[in-house]
DNA sequence: ACTTAACAGCGCGTTACCTCA
DNA sequence: TTTGAGGTAACGCGCTGTTAA
């Protein structure tokens, strides 16, 4: 499972089937508890609204505030409108991300933990944007105003597990502005994208390494078995040179070792040529159990 | 050319939240 | 209604590669 880094595919063809209609934003936002199976409770925090536009849809200007919980709950909270059809154009989007670009340090700087204080790399960068939002989405801890960590658990919808699904079939790792656009086309912030694609390849991994453990387990079964059956045709062999003392020795790495057809000393002798009850190899053939077994088989 | 600090990105282990039987 | 298990979003840390001073 390579990574898709082609050129080619760098660009992302994923379309969500979303009305963006401006009247359904007239629905009035559920509470702050739970919305549906897919928000949970959100810890009430009345002070301090981060954004205080995401209550007055017609005025897009923001108040920065210290709650980045709520804040980020509120984002969850108009994702889920969105996904559920309740949202605006992008540009009118309270909480959009592109809202925040304008100071991206400032509202950094109101979180306490986190490795948010990034030196500018390269301001010509036409990812700029990207850049700033990232610095402004990353590392970023849930912090209450009062400083004690909220975490808070976002249930992804189907619609953004499917997308995100689709996303990581095409390449297993996103570049920032992949990462950057499907944040946007999902309504998430880029950290989240980030963080389910690094679970993502997590779970993918602990899934192939269960595959490989299961694998190694039946070739041991596999190696087991063929050690007793080999163990008991040697004690057969010995027991059969005591009882023919002049029979012609042989080397046992010369006799055929294939399980999977079990012909060692069979089939050969009836009504074959060789009048040997054991055939003769023309090479060893061994059996590998980590590959499929041999075309001579 | 070399060193070093800052940073991004990732893997890994873990925690915490949530659902469901 | 409670509870424990399982799933998973999120976090923290360490490592590595890149970039700029």
């Amino acid at each position: 499972m390579g990574h898709d880094q082609n050129p080619s595919s760098s660009g992302l063809h994923l379309v969500l089937g979303l009305s963006l209609t401006t009247e359904e934003t007239t629905t009035t936002p559920p509470p702050p508890t739970m919305v549906d199976d897919h928000l949970y409770l959100l810890k009430p925090t009345p002070m301090k609204p981060y954004f205080s536009s995401f209550t007055t849809e017609t005025e897009p200007s923001l108040t920065l505030g210290l709650s980045s919980t709520e804040s980020y709950l509120n984002q969850q909270h108009v994702a889920k409108n969105k996904m559920d059809g309740n949202h605006k154009p992008h540009g009118e989007d309270p909480v959009d991300l592109s809202s925040h670009e304008a100071s991206p340090h400032s509202v950094a700087s109101s979180f306490s933990t986190g490795r948010v204080v990034k030196r500018e790399r390269d301001p010509s960068c036409e990812d700029v944007e990207a850049e700033a939002t990232e610095r402004f989405s990353s590392r970023v801890s849930d912090e209450d105003e009062d400083g004690t960590n909220a975490r808070k658990k976002l249930r992804l919808t189907k619609e953004q597990s499917a997308l995100l699904e689709e996303s990581f079939k095409q390449h297993n790792t996103l570049n920032p502005k992949q990462k950057q656009a499907l944040a946007r086309q999902l309504h998430l912030r880029p950290r989240q994208v980030e963080v389910w694609f690094q679970n993502r390849r997590a779970r993918t991994k602990l899934k192939q390494t269960e595959v490989d453990c299961e694998f190694l387990k039946k070739c041991c079964e596999t190696l087991t078995d063929e050690n007793k059956r080999l163990k008991k045709e040697l004690q057969e062999l010995k027991t059969l040179k005591l009882a023919q003392p002049m029979y012609m020795p042989m080397p046992a790495a010369t006799l055929s070792m294939c399980p999977s057809c079990d012909r060692i000393g069979r089939g050969v002798s009836n009504g074959g040529s060789n009048k040997s009850p054991f055939s003769m190899a023309p090479k060893p053939h061994f059996y590998n159990p980590f590959t499929n077994y041999s075309a001579a088989c």
